[in-house]
DNA sequence: CTCCTGATGTCAGTTAGTGACATGAGCGGT
DNA sequence: ACCGCTCATGTCACTAACTGACATCAGGAG
């Protein structure tokens, strides 16, 4: 992360980056499948913690609950023992290159995947269980962007429940009750928050 | 995809595609980012096919609504101009190949901005536009996938139409109402398709 | 002291991708 | 008919990410 603070990402070599870290190239590829990994050291982790959320939610909790229950936890988790200098720095160069964002983007992929699994063992079946880890997992990404958006960023798990709020919102209202649902309900739900 | 079918993703080199076409390394460059976007030069159509089945939804329409109804569009249309044993092949590849799917990710990513936008448009305001967007394409997602498992893929919509409910199922049930609103209205509701 | 194993280094090779410059076909103007 | 311009393509040389094969070397078990 010096490195690529100091001269750019693509500017970077993976030569440099070995010889900082006091390796050679070679070694490097032996602990990174390619460049852009080294990014993604903590994602196996994240991963756990949010799996390990989910299975130990409450028996009464509706899948999606359990979903957004485990998200807010490892949020806390994060904000705890990431440096917010390094989490910006980071998210700086996701947003800045292409490559990288492909490869975040992979991460929450299999995410999505390991939560899906996760709401098997909870007795969901398919197609709730794959939506509910798509929903959720656009949820984590909308409250970590508006997270980080904050000049300095308070509650993570604050903006997760208001992404679910807001999610709630948007899909209610099917076909059945265009009319009556939108106004009324909008109002009141999300003033609670 | 003569290529990539014949030999395999990895093993085809950008040359031989060159050479297949009747072309130099070069000048495929000149065409294409890279040797991935050979695979995604319809993703710019089905973008703006989407975007326009937003902006033209009824005026009374639920964005949720909207951006279901334009996937179903999509859909219909992608069904009608693709060869369906292209799709698989082009499919196989995502799937098999991290890299390829990064890709994929990256192109439903540039489209989640591009709905957004067009939700903007109708005057949807954040954060409701971006969940919206998001769940949306999740709904793509899924609809997309469960269509391709069918033996003889029928009609694209049906699978978006589900989709949609079954995340409405998966999403309703907030904080204040979580014991009465689930078995009754999930029997009712998704008989109805 | 020795053998084995696992981590690291060395080296050579492939391929994706890029910049600089050359060529050449077609086209508009005179 | 000729000139000169432009745009697509080709040629060449170069960088940097990755990979496979083999060498080396330190530490631990016996």
């Amino acid at each position: 992360m010096e490195l690529f603070v100091e001269r750019g990402y693509v500017q970077t070599t993976v030569e440099e980056i070995a010889a900082r870290a006091g390796l050679t190239e070679r070694t490097f590829f032996r602990y990174f499948e390619d460049k852009r990994e080294v990014l993604f050291s903590g994602s196996k982790g994240l991963e756990k913690s949010i799996v390990e959320g989910i299975a130990s939610a409450p028996k009464g909790a509706s899948p999606f609950d359990a979903v957004a229950a485990a998200f807010e936890a490892a949020g806390a988790e994060l904000q705890e023992r990431r440096d917010l200098q390094y989490v910006r720095a980071r998210w700086a160069l996701v947003t800045q290159h292409a490559e990288i964002r492909e490869r975040e983007l992979i991460k929450l992929a299999s995410l999505a995947v390991a939560v899906r699994a996760a709401l098997h063992a909870r007795g969901v079946d398919e197609p709730a269980a794959s939506l509910t880890a798509e929903a959720g997992i656009a949820v984590f990404k909308i409250g970590f962007e508006r997270w980080l958006e904050e000049r300095k960023p308070r509650d993570f798990a604050d903006h997760i429940r208001a992404a679910v709020v807001a999610l709630r919102g948007v899909t209610v209202g099917g076909d059945e009750k265009k009319k009556k649902a939108r106004s009324e309900k909008k109002d009141k739900k999300d003033k609670k928050e």
